[in-house]
RNA sequence: GGGGGCGUAGCUCAGCUUGGUUAGAGCACUCGACUGUCACUCGAGAGGUCGCGGGUUCGAGCCCCGUCGCUCCCGCCA
């Protein structure tokens, strides 16, 4: 498949049955050694390494002066003879280490300057710091470990390509110069030139436009949609990113639920990992009382319990005050949490304190004594409650839930990660469901879309709180790996009466505002539209987890730094005045 | 927008604690030797704006201030 006018084979895929067999091969130099009138050359391609051997048998003396000084990275295209090699050279670190080509000519079709970084790296050889290995990204590129992962990225793509156009699902594209939508993240804007004054927007992601797919007909879409979010950065996060978008129409929650977890069951097999369908799945309530988060990580257990009840009678100001004011004490036992020092469990209250909780309580169980600041008010119910065995540490935080959540799930990470409870090759997948439709603001009181403004409401709340829209659970459904987001989506509203009131429940502005911004998805509803829904995955990040990379950066050519720059092409950068001047742009930036 | 870490040869790092003669090592590079290596080996050599700017000092890679870049985290990411 790979033979061309001027190769046969590809360096990495000869194998003893190839012995005999004659070959021209081109490929990179990795590296070279020189015996002196014997000069191997490991030449690497996609495919692998291979070790060439230039020696006087079967070589000219001006071949293997030419074989010697090559440099590495140099391109070459030799011809020789694939041979077995003896038994006591073989290397059983190399693919094709059966083997070996004897080689009668070298011709240097790409000479390369000394590379600026090592692309051939010893066993315990640190990587270059990532700038220059984003700034010589065509160097760091050729590393055999960055061409795997963008092989499985490609096999990835591939496979989701096929799983759901067999099931009749339509590749559409979508406009990448689009409407600007003043809310949720900040759009990149991009100036038009033909209308002096007005802007595009980069797509956040294809939410509108595959909802009007659906009012057209098009009742299955799906798109491998690059979307641009202009936040900063985290190790997992990137400003333009890699989306599975996908929307049907006439489905429920039921429907987008298997379909994903048939196309997450393929993706993981294409890499090699079998799945367990059905998925398991929890309530956000659920997981926030149990979890204090909504997208737990359930390698582990750690739960959080409420001791409230038990507690409430204690003579202790810091729970009676939370107590009587309405909040809660809840916390998570720590199994041999008790032998560990002052120092550890300040860490840990740290931890709790940076997620805005006051302090950390700790009660720990000692040659069965319970010992900490509450310990002597603890009465016979409380201590009963806490459970505690010898050895164990229970931490409780005392608050309101919005706040000791989001302590305590940090608090229980930390743990299990000190406690060596995660389990690196273990995948726990879950569906998290029933998300509220609105955050309420606690100062403001005003309403913000959990999911997205265009997510339906659970029809039965409705109903039954038809003036507590804060009650109102959303038919969104988001897809959790090991505590990772992979994907969520929701069923839509399809009234266009009903996506006007929740325009106006999230204050987007009166009926004239909401025309403005978002008429042509009203319109789309108005002119018909059937019941529909979908699911959007991170397929970047389902690269990385798959590729058993822990950065987004590994598995994406050519990123952007957490400062939002790309190093290697130098971008963005000022442009002439005249330039933006055609634009009717000015900078207001000092020095331009 | 805020906080932490890092920045010394092409690459990875040591040197900084306690300022003091000519800033070192490994790999890579150049030259030489070597016919079974596979991180070849051996010998020799070259290679430095210690990120940048300022300050303290008789003297700064080292101390102080500022700044830039990368990175991790918080905010943010409907």
């Amino acid at each position: 498949m790979f033979a061309t006018t001027q190769r046969s084979h590809l360096c990495g895929a000869l194998r003893l049955s190839d012995a005999g067999t004659a070959v021209t091969l081109g490929g990179w130099v990795h590296r070279s050694r020189n015996l002196g009138g014997l000069v191997f050359i490991d030449l690497r391609d996609r495919e692998g390494l291979l070790q060439v051997n230039f020696g006087p048998d079967w070589a000219g003396a001006d071949v293997i002066a030419a074989a010697a000084a090559v440099g590495v990275e140099s391109v070459v295209i030799i011809e020789g003879t694939v041979m077995p090699r003896p038994a006591e050279m073989r290397n059983a670190d190399l693919a094709t280490g059966e083997v070996e080509v004897q080689a009668t000519s070298i011709r240097v079709v790409g000479p390369a300057v000394t590379p600026a970084l090592p692309v051939a790296r010893g066993k315990n050889d640190k990587l270059p710091a990532e700038e220059l290995r984003l700034r010589h990204r065509y160097l760091d590129l050729r590393r055999p470990e960055l061409q795997a992962n963008l092989m499985l990225r490609h096999r990835l793509l591939q496979v989701t390509r096929r799983f759901l156009s067999d099931r009749g699902f339509l590749e559409l594209e979508t406009p990448i110069l689009t409407k600007p939508t003043p809310e949720g993240a900040r759009d990149y804007l991009v100036p038009s030139r033909v209308h002096p004054g007005e802007f595009y927007a980069l797509p956040q992601s294809p939410q509108i436009y595959k909802q009007l797919f659906m009012c057209c007909g098009f009742d299955r879409y799906f798109q491998l949609a690059r979307c641009f979010r202009d936040e900063d950065l985290r190790q997992d996060r990137q400003p333009e990113f890699t989306q599975i978008d996908i929307e049907a129409s006439f489905i429920g929650r039921e429907d987008i639920m298997a379909l994903s977890e048939e196309l997450v069951a393929c993706i993981w097999r294409e890499a090699g990992h079998e799945v367990a369908a059905p998925f398991q799945r929890m309530s956000y309530a659920d997981c926030m009382e149990r979890y204090g988060c909504d997208r737990p990580d359930l390698r582990y257990g750690l739960e959080v319990h409420d001791f409230t009840a038990s507690f409430a009678t204690l003579d202790f100001g810091v729970t009676r005050s939370v107590i009587d004011a309405g909040g809660r004490v809840r916390g998570i036992r720590v199994p041999g949490g008790a032998a560990w020092s002052r120092k550890q469990v300040d860490e840990l209250e740290g931890l709790a304190k940076s997620a805005g909780a006051g302090g950390l309580l700790r009660v720990k169980k000692a040659e069965g004594k319970l010992e900490g600041p509450v310990a002597k008010f603890l009465t016979p119910e409380a201590e009963e409650a806490l459970a505690l065995a010898d050895g164990d540490l229970a931490l409780l935080v005392a608050a309101t839930d919005r706040i000791s959540s989001p302590a305590l799930d940090r608090v229980r990470q930390e743990c299990a990660r000190r406690l060596g409870l995660v389990d690196e090759h273990a995948r726990h997948f879950l569906w998290v469901t029933d998300f509220p439709m609105f955050d309420k603001d606690p100062v403001t009181g005003a309403l913000a879309a959990v999911h997205h403004p265009f997510t339906a409401a659970n029809a039965d709340d409705v109903a039954q709180y038809p003036d507590a829209p804060e009650k109102w659970r959303a038919l969104a459904y988001d897809c959790v790996l090991n505590g990772l987001e992979l994907g969520g989506g929701s069923i839509r509203t399809s009234d266009p009466r009903v996506q006007s009131r929740m325009f106006t429940l999230l204050g987007i502005g009166d009926e004239a505002e909401q025309e403005r911004r978002f008429g042509f998805l009203l319109e789309g509803l108005r002119a018909g539209a059937p019941p529909h829904g979908g699911i959007a995955f991170g397929f970047d990040r389902m690269s990385m987890l798959l590729s058993g990379g822990t950065s987004l950066r590994d598995v994406i050519a050519f990123p952007k730094t957490t400062a939002a720059r790309a190093l290697f092409e130098n971008a963005p950068t000022t442009v002439p005045a005249a330039d933006l001047a055609e634009l009717n742009i000015r900078s207001t930036v000092d020095g331009e």
